[in-house]
DNA sequence: AACTCGGGGTG
DNA sequence: CACCCAGAGTT
């Protein structure tokens, strides 16, 4: 299914019109360049836009061009990433800073093959830079993006695929005035009018022209996609002390809490007894429970269950927790640390 | 094609 | 509680 060149216009222009008096005040937006667009991009993977803007505005002080990210540590990239999740994200955005320098002068790339080659930029973020940052007529796909021209053309099949929603997209920026705008307001709608849940058809600038309007389908349109079963994990964390320092790890720079740091964690499918934890860090007594909590995330819950130890046997490494604001810490691993005043 | 990566908002 | 979010990389 496929709409014509004319209706193609017509839905592009009303919400291009749309966009021009509906635009929300993000920060990216009055200090519009390509690298700051770049940020908002990557740090907007999977993320809720109110939850970017408050950081976005930190990393862009920080962090104003690619160079002065390129020259600096990871962990300064993390420490501002603290909180918004993926954090393998923030490892790929200074790889990419870094590619910048090396293979672009230092300018972020105008064209989607080359922004493809970018560490952490695919199909949906080359073509948002390419398209906002550059005004170039690049269709995008985003979750926003799917879900507008899904009820656009009544779409409810679960085998709609990628490939059709780019195919929607490719038509509407081909027949618009200004691709920009087109592709930030598609999303912009479905971000704050074709909301998945409570679809506000009456403000929305296309429901004459919406066949899951017109059939009163918009529940319904797109179909759900199914939730990942939640695997249960115990972690058992141990807060060791020695005068004013703390015992601290490093995470691997892949898999959960990529690069982030840690008090002493044993990552578990089953319960452990005490015994298995104090054997594990090989002490014998003086373990003791501050108390537990749960964690969830998308695809696990975890059974966090915190621990206080005045010996250590174990090599441990010790970090004066006068410097704890230097390390970067996962939600979890803050909720650890509040177990116990550190100061 | 299915998994793995966070954490919070919303109904 | 379920579902979703300006997705990408790996298997």
């Amino acid at each position: 299914m496929t709409i014509n060149a004319t209706q193609s216009a017509n839905i592009a222009n009303a919400i291009e019109n749309w966009f021009s008096t509906a635009a929300r005040d993000l920060p990216w937006r009055n200090e519009d360049t390509p690298w700051g667009r770049l940020l908002s991009e990557l740090m907007a993977q999977q993320t809720q836009i109110d939850r970017v803007a408050e950081k976005w505005t930190e990393m862009i002080i920080r962090f104003p061009t690619p160079l002065s990210m390129a020259e600096s540590e990871e962990q300064d990239v993390l420490l501002l990433w603290q909180g918004l999740g993926y954090y393998r994200r923030a490892r790929y955005l200074k790889e990419a800073s870094e590619q910048i320098c090396r293979e672009y002068g230092g300018e972020v790339p105008q064209t989607v093959e080359e922004l493809l080659t970018l560490r952490g930029v695919g199909k949906y973020t080359a073509g948002a830079v390419a398209s906002i940052a550059y005004n170039a007529r690049k269709p995008i796909v985003d979750g926003n993006v799917h879900r507008v021209v899904c009820r656009l053309q009544n779409q409810g099949d679960y085998s709609v695929n990628d490939k059709w929603t780019w195919k929607m997209a490719s038509q509407l920026v081909d027949h618009c005035d200004t691709p920009s705008k087109l592709n930030e307001g598609l999303m912009e709608l479905g971000a704050t009018v074709c909301t998945p849940k409570k679809p506000k058809c009456e403000e929305c600038p296309v429901h004459s022209m919406c066949s899951a309007f017109q059939n009163g389908t918009q529940l319904e349109v797109p179909k759900p996609k199914a939730a990942p079963q939640k695997q249960k994990e115990f972690h058992y964390a141990v807060l060791f002390k020695k005068q004013n320092k703390i015992a601290l790890e490093h995470r691997a720079g892949k898999g959960l809490w990529a690069g982030m740091w840690q008090v002493p964690t044993i990552e578990s499918s089953k319960k452990l007894t005490k015994k298995e934890i104090g054997s594990h860090f090989d002490v014998k007594q003086h373990l003791e429970k501050l108390g537990t909590f749960k964690h969830t995330l998308t695809h696990k819950m975890i059974e966090f269950h915190v621990y206080e130890c005045s010996e250590y046997k174990k090599q441990l490494d010790w970090y004066d927790t006068a410097t704890l604001h230097e390390f970067p810490f996962a939600n979890a691993q803050k909720k650890v640390l509040s177990f116990k005043s550190l100061s």
